[in-house]
DNA sequence: AGTTAACTGTTAAGATATATACTATTTATA
DNA sequence: TATAAATAGTATATATCTTAACAGTTAACT
């Protein structure tokens, strides 16, 4: 089913451009949406495994980031990353602790929070995989090289 | 710039699954941002000239939109849409309008919201053109199909 | 007619996002 | 060294979004 008809929508938005601006946005609020879904199954929110993956992932040995890092990596800005990671601090995923230079926070995963990204991650990089599996591995390098001159321009 | 090296993302997400999924979510943040931007010189949200978009657009005869409908269109939840147009009455840019179904509402521009609409449309449109100016035509329709696939599948 | 089901909009609680202004700290520079 | 500039995190106000529960209206069905 097309955009258009998936919205209901009759006329308008007939420009190509306008057509691959849309596509960009809703198929993304999709995937989102449906990531959500999958994480709050496990008591997380999509946002916050985010952050999570991050810590895992790109924190050099373990040590954690600061709020200022995950802010760049996440595209979020500084002020929202305080109370992303006050919920989390609450809900014991993560710990705020400081560091040398005191400007900083370094955000490292708690035990819990270790034990549930080796729990869930598995499961999302399946959904993930399924979920891309609608394209040919082709397409997909299409279509990761057409987003990236569309965002970088 | 990579998306990997625009984030400071050192390793991991080396799937390329993940990094599929990765450049729709972090294109259409982009490109939404750079929206709101642009609206908010003429004190409206993205979200609220979307509202406008679907009423010019879509609506029979300019008759106006129900609430459910733009829920629909817009991919938004129900309950969302009336804090939305609580705010956008409070501008004055819509009206809330009885319906033989007294279960509906009636949303339709008034004068400031057409006159503002009329303004800022064009400029949006010669926005939109611009940026996707960076991807030739071809691109852009075998964008829209790649897209269209992964969001319905 | 009367009951049930479906639909619309509202409210409330909570999460995520923005911009702006502020404090504290560190770095750069005159 | 003293001042200015940059950086990190926080506080506040506002907007957007989610789910869940609710009330009123309409449609479907027995």
């Amino acid at each position: 089913m097309s955009l258009k008809e998936e919205l209901g929508l009759k006329r308008g938005f007939n420009v190509i451009e306008h057509e691959a601006v849309l596509n960009i946005y809703f198929t993304a609020s999709k995937l989102k949406k449906r990531a959500d879904e999958f994480f709050r199954k496990f008591n997380v929110t999509d946002v916050q495994f985010n952050v999570m993956m991050l810590l895992h992932y790109q924190s050099e040995d373990g040590g954690g980031l600061s709020q200022a890092q995950l802010s760049k990596m996440m595209l979020v800005n500084r002020a929202n990353i305080t109370s992303l990671i006050d919920r989390m601090e609450k809900a014991e995923l993560v710990t705020r602790n400081s560091s040398d230079d005191r400007r900083y926070n370094i955000i490292k995963m708690t035990g819990k929070g270790k034990k549930l990204f080796g729990k869930v991650e598995p499961l999302y990089g399946k959904l993930v995989v399924e979920k891309m599996s609608a394209i040919k591995k082709g397409e997909q390098k299409q279509l990761i090289a057409i987003l990236e001159k569309v965002r970088s321009y």
